[in-house]
DNA sequence: AATGAATGAGCGTTCATTCAT
DNA sequence: CATGAATGAACGCTCATTCAT
């Protein structure tokens, strides 16, 4: 399947409502219309609503292992700085995406569309498995002292972490007084903050040394 | 409005459903299908779907603060226990009530329902206020080292990990090859895990000695 | 499932529209409009548009093994007179029910669903075989002197003229300058000429002396 | 309009779509596919899938005048020889092309298309004064006893015979077993059948003399 | 002449809700 | 109280056709 510009186009709308309505509140004429094109347009290039969120799945999650593999292959880079590196690209990919791990996160709840959900089980895998090479390598350096370290739990608080936070903005906001903050400001400043919490966790929960 | 034991085992029923399909994906006949009630009960009993699922948030999250307020305003426990029995109260709660977390941060993220976000946000945040009482506590006992501590962020660590832990527990079976464990067993597992390593993320974030 | 006069009124419409416009011509929206009744009822009370169509077979076909069997089985009427009788009835029954015969050949022909091809295999041949019987007891007897006798194909004689002569009743009218005569009137006139002509074939196929 | 080689090519694998699965159960993307032609190209060679079916009609009873034609002004074949050319002529080719009289038949019977019906009714009362023009002149020879002859019913008994014996030909094999033969051994044995079957009722119907 | 893209209309079906009893 | 029947609105999708090139 060839995506050009209106496929892109149409994914990113349909990806926004996706975010705010769910998958099953809206409908096929919802990103007809936020897209400005024919609502027949959307079955004529995606066959139907559930390839269309399918392709949106397949083509959000091209490119993130190989990211990961960039880091994780990098001979130049220290274990636990590696670790620092993908918990920092994490957290700026949840936070440029925000609409998408909303989608994926509704997904992996309701767990309906086979696909989907074989993509996501290959993609959290794979993401795991990098991890815990790394890991390992720290392990063998000597720079982690733990030795009963549970990888998915780990990523699972960074993930867990990172993205409530992002569907808890709201709430982040109005707690911390943080309502005059514009989107941008409160974002970098929750950026910041996760990050250092995060690397925290990871450095308590590893035993790393520096 | 009185609620019945009718309302109830249709309320659980309805519960179920959404959790397995979501809100949008659940219809009125298959809440009247499974609760084994005339399909025009529904909106005799709960005026509509949106009501029905309003009432079972009010239900579900009644009883929570008061769980929370018993624990915080118990003077005969240290603020670290406290904590951890916060802890170890959320993730027992979650574990047995997974389908209506679900359908919580199904609605979280989807944020359609004004009643249901009124509730949600009241909830939280007299949840993170209680605890940020004890936090006070902690630090004005010296038991706690570190003063610039985010009680949202940290609340948020929590409840990230134990919900994005549930959600994932299919590639936690595959990843750590737990495939023959029984349901039970492998929550079990995981309620023990998720306990250690949660607490211990409270322990550095605060700077907790014992 | 049970038939109220609401389905038969809705079936009557659908059976007129169908032989009108055919199945796929005939669209759900018409057979509401026809009968009366809200668009949604025609699946409530079917199902589906093919389900519809499906009861209209089985509803039609009923009752019509039982009056061929009525004639074969009665001991009083001699074999070439059960024969009369049946043609008599079938030229009746086709000019009564020209709608659903006219349905009945375009299915025959198109032998897309399943379930009518399994219905109209069904009669056609507990159809064939009370003939055959009759056919078998009259040289049995002695009263017909043919013995390679094709019965099927003598059936078939029968019903493709009888429902050949419905479906071209217009040629016939212009043809024959029947054209004043009334629709009823030409009916008549045709059933009179076809029950004639279609004993006169069995006569000399079956070779029944008088 | 001018008829080339790729028109007539679409033309037959409309025909083969409209007698597999009728004219509205056919798309014109699936003739296009069939075809393997440019979806567009349906309407702009054919102006409309209406017209396309007109001029398959067109096409097809195109020369069948002529070829009765043929055979009734031949001054060295005496009327019933012609009567019995003309039968087997239609047999054959009905065998030949079942395709196209399943089509033919079912427009008979919805009699949708104006232009389709003056096509047919135009062929069938030419065809129907031919063979009335054998008959006068059988009865002019003394060949034909009867004078109350009713053509039209006895080439219905012709036409309807034969097509239904196309039609059924799934009954004719179940009924007599003739399960093993294969399709083009089935039909010739048919064909022979019917031949005999319908000359035998031209003739007692005529009240032909050897 | 030929075609990939696009379109308005309409399809069968399902929905949450309401009605009549 | 309770319910089977009914309904208007909207759903995802497909259709024959036309457009722009």
């Amino acid at each position: 399947m060839i995506i050009t510009d209106k496929h892109i186009h149409i994914l990113q709308k349909a990806e926004e409502l996706f975010a705010q309505n769910g998958y099953e509140g809206t409908t096929v004429r919802d990103i007809a219309t936020a897209a400005d094109v024919n609502l027949a347009m959307i079955s004529y290039y995606f066959g139907s609503k559930e390839k269309l969120i399918e392709i949106l799945f397949k083509e959000r999650m091209e490119g993130t292992k190989l990211r990961i593999e960039a880091v994780v292959n990098n001979q130049s880079i220290l274990p636990f700085q590696k670790l620092e590196i993908i918990v920092d690209q994490y957290i700026e990919r949840v936070f440029n995406s925000q609409n998408f791990f909303k989608v994926m996160l509704a997904q992996q709840m309701l767990q309906k569309n086979e696909v989907i959900i074989r993509f996501m089980t290959q993609y959290k895998l794979s993401y795991a498995t990098l991890i815990e090479e790394v890991i390992q390598e720290g392990r063998r350096l000597g720079h982690f002292s733990k030795d009963d370290i549970d990888t998915l739990l780990l990523l699972t608080s960074m993930t867990g972490t990172v993205m409530h936070t992002v569907v808890s903005k709201d709430y982040y906001r109005e707690f911390n007084k943080h309502n005059k903050l514009e989107e941008q400001d409160l974002d970098t400043v929750l950026k910041q903050k996760l990050s250092r919490h995060v690397k925290n966790i990871f450095k308590v929960t590893l035993g790393y040394e520096q």
